[in-house]
DNA sequence: CTCACCTCTCTACAGGACGTAGTACTACCC
DNA sequence: GGGTAGTACTACGTCCTGTAGAGAGGTGAG
């Protein structure tokens, strides 16, 4: 997989944070702060769809595009990627552990703990 | 933190992997598959180091170059970088521990829990 | 019907990162 | 003193990303 651009990253945050598939226009609408040309949009919109990230399906003339992925898949993998770069699998993730701060910790644990539940 | 080139990782790992701080020219020598130029090796230890991912010493009229930090600390950093780009890490947490396979479940766990009795 | 407009696709370009390497200069060994 | 090793500086092609214009084709208002 590979990484996002920081424009790219805006708008699969807007896709993310929104449940419902968005036109180019509408992504647009939402990105408030930078004064992008539609165009602009659109063409990171396309780059998105062909990378994987977005799916897009007909709406009339328009395209509405939707994450294909969720944002946690997303992290997650990314996570898992970062742990396959290394030989020490274990180390690594021994290393990890100490490095999330404590609520985290706990969420990981339940996690792990209800993983082994079932 | 930025993420590395090809090149770059692979150099990243001889170094890694070498306890010892290495001259350009004995990393050359380690990477057997390409033929680089000596040249070729140097830049990108010195691209690195200027990054900050290694270090270097004089050794005469050479340098040496060693790892900034660890590669397990690499790859746990580039997992909290990951985590951090979400605005549910209870929801990635949870994910990413669904995704690790058993053996390493079990890892994650051995450490966090050995992170609650201290 | 016609014009303004929306949306799409295609093409383009600049800047940065990276792989790759040449050149020129210095210091050292034999 | 010439080959060797090492350095610093420079360079260039390629790919990715941000950014956007041009042109085509449908669509609603008047």
């Amino acid at each position: 997989m590979k990484g996002l651009g920081e424009l790219e990253r805006s708008i699969m945050d807007i896709l993310w944070a929104e449940n419902a598939p968005l036109t180019a226009r509408e992504v647009g609408r939402l990105i408030e702060d930078r004064d992008l040309a539609p165009t602009t949009v659109m063409t990171v919109l396309d780059r998105l769809s062909r990378k994987g990230f977005l799916t897009r399906t007909r709406d009339g003339r328009a395209w509405r595009y939707q994450p294909a992925a969720s944002r946690d898949a997303y992290v997650a993998e990314l996570m898992l990627e970062a742990l396959d770069m290394t030989g020490d699998r274990d180390a690594a993730l021994t290393r990890f552990a100490r490095a999330v701060s404590g609520s985290e910790a706990e969420i990981l644990l339940k996690a792990l703990t209800e993983l082994e539940e079932e």
